[in-house]
RNA sequence: CGGGGCAUAGCGCAGUCUGGUAGCGCACCUGCUUUGGGAGCAGGGGGUCGCAGGUUCGAAUCCUGCUGCCCCGACCA
């Protein structure tokens, strides 16, 4: 993609209604622009990152049995009266009606709407277990919306519904999601922590969130150092297997939010072990059992022939959110530092000196090759200074910069900087191919 | 929802107190120079001053009402 034909409105100056580090760093890299308090349009860079975590976390769900579905937006008050949240639910739920004056609104979430799909087309144990999930966008008419998407009222969100037949299956299929969420935070750069949680208004008694510390973090959370070095569950696990040793591993030492925590048992921990810090939550996932399936009359046989409401969950991932929390954990002043796995491209090709033959030449052959490979490459090929063109490559933060300078392309060399660490390399055109070719591999 | 604040060009702001034909920086367009860390000079385009009333010869400025947005707190993925 040739940087002069991209849309990429970035800022020089701060947006002053941006006070979290994510926030400004979205708006200023020309990611996002907000068109109504919490509501948000995603431009072309936003996008591209949105994509990329969308599809790690669709890997990771197919991964772990859940298929993937889609449900409306905009649902039917019935669904809700029948489970009695219509009226519990509050002033968050934005309320609509339709020309007939039928009561619709505008999904804060499906677990009505899933059960109902689940009860009208499944009827035995032998269909189950199920989870469906679906990537959809949501609205919670938040009083306060804040901090750019990590906190909007309008925002995309990853939900799965599994369906048991009883406890022990229901615990299976939330062990499963519990691997997956650590598999899929880890990919995305992040550091997750499993939480027990409460569970709030969706009810349910098994509850873990996933959190990442960050110095902007929401809430406070308090946890053992040593889950931070445990291993992240392999591509290869079992996931028809049994999961419990993983989950007691990740679950054996303590962790817990502010209004989880309990200072007396958090002072058994080795006060050298003890991390006290900030936390975003990224995850969240739930066993509630019957609440929706009996009053829903979502009824399976079992093996006695007897009709049982099924035993469900439901797991949540906010794709929104997470893009801003990888920025709030991977930036510096200069601008946004991408993990790779989810970076809006590969890497960016930077040619100091656009109309120059030679300089061209060169830069435009390493764009083909490297595109022909496969890498997704952002060609800046803008006629400005030296000094702005780095500054928006810092900015927007894709992993790894080539330099192509008059100097270097007479001698057929470019320069490879890692932006992470900053560090520079002088390559021939083809040790640089090999190198970034191979880095994409 | 309690408390505080803001609304003037795409962005950041001055002008409002003390009414008199709307300005600065960045961005944008043209030209020249410049060219390895957000260039310089010259010229240029762009604003119903959030909306609606009112006062006045005259309103960005004064008065009334409304709307939008932000911050702190309570609440939440």
């Amino acid at each position: 993609m040739r940087l002069s034909r991209y849309f990429l409105p970035i800022l020089k100056e701060d947006p002053k209604e941006a006070e979290i580090v994510s926030h400004r760093l979205m708006l200023r890299a020309g990611m996002i622009r907000q068109q109504s308090a919490g509501i948000y349009s995603w431009l072309p860079l936003g996008k591209r990152v949105l994509d990329k975590v969308n599809a790690i976390i669709r890997e990771e769900q197919n991964r772990a049995g859940a298929q993937e579905i889609m449900m409306p937006t905009i649902q039917s008050a019935d669904l809700w009266i029948e489970s009695g949240r219509y009226n519990d639910y509050g002033q968050e739920m934005l309320r609509i009606k339709d020309r007939h004056d039928r009561a619709l609104l505008y999904g804060p979430t499906n677990e009505e709407m899933v059960t109902d799909i689940f009860r009208s087309h499944v009827r035995s144990y032998r269909d189950l277990p199920l989870n469906l999930y679906h990537l959809q966008w949501k609205f919670r008419d938040e009083v306060r919306p804040r901090f750019g998407v990590m906190r909007s009222r309008e925002f995309l969100m990853k939900d799965a519904y599994s369906f048991d037949l009883d406890y022990e299956g229901a615990r299976a299929a939330y062990n499963r999601m519990f691997v997956a969420y650590l598999r899929t935070f880890s990919r995305f750069g992040l550091q997750p922590i499993p939480m027990r949680a409460e569970t709030g208004p969706i009810g349910g008694d098994l509850s873990h969130e996933f959190i990442v510390l960050a110095d902007t973090g929401e809430s406070a959370v308090y946890c053992d150092r040593t889950l931070l070095d445990l291993p992240i569950p392999g591509e290869d696990t079992d996931f028809m297997g049994d999961l419990s040793p993983i989950i007691e591993a990740w679950t054996g030492a303590y962790a817990a939010t502010d209004d989880m925590h309990d200072a007396a048992a958090f002072e058994d921990v080795p006060q050298d072990r003890r991390v006290s810090a900030r936390g975003i939550e990224i995850g969240h996932i739930f066993y509630f059992g019957t609440k929706y399936s009996a009053p829903m009359r979502a009824l399976v046989a079992n093996q006695e022939g007897e009709m049982v409401p099924v035993h469900m969950g439901s797991y949540g991932i906010g794709p929104t959110r997470v893009v801003a929390a990888i920025i709030e954990a991977s930036h510096d002043d200069a601008g946004i530092i991408w993990p790779k796995s989810v970076a809006p491209f590969d890497l960016g090709v930077v040619n100091l000196k656009p109309g120059d033959e030679r300089t061209d030449e060169i830069a435009e052959g390493l764009v083909v090759r490297l595109e022909r490979a496969g890498v997704e490459v952002l060609y800046d090929d803008v006629d400005q200074r030296a000094g702005a063109k780095f500054a928006t490559m810092d900015l927007i933060g894709l992993p790894t910069q080539v330099v192509v300078g008059p100097r270097g392309a007479a001698a057929g060399e470019v320069e490879v900087k890692d932006r992470a660490t900053g560090a520079k390399e002088t390559l021939s055109l083809d040790e640089a191919v090999n190198r970034l070719v191979h880095e994409k591999g």
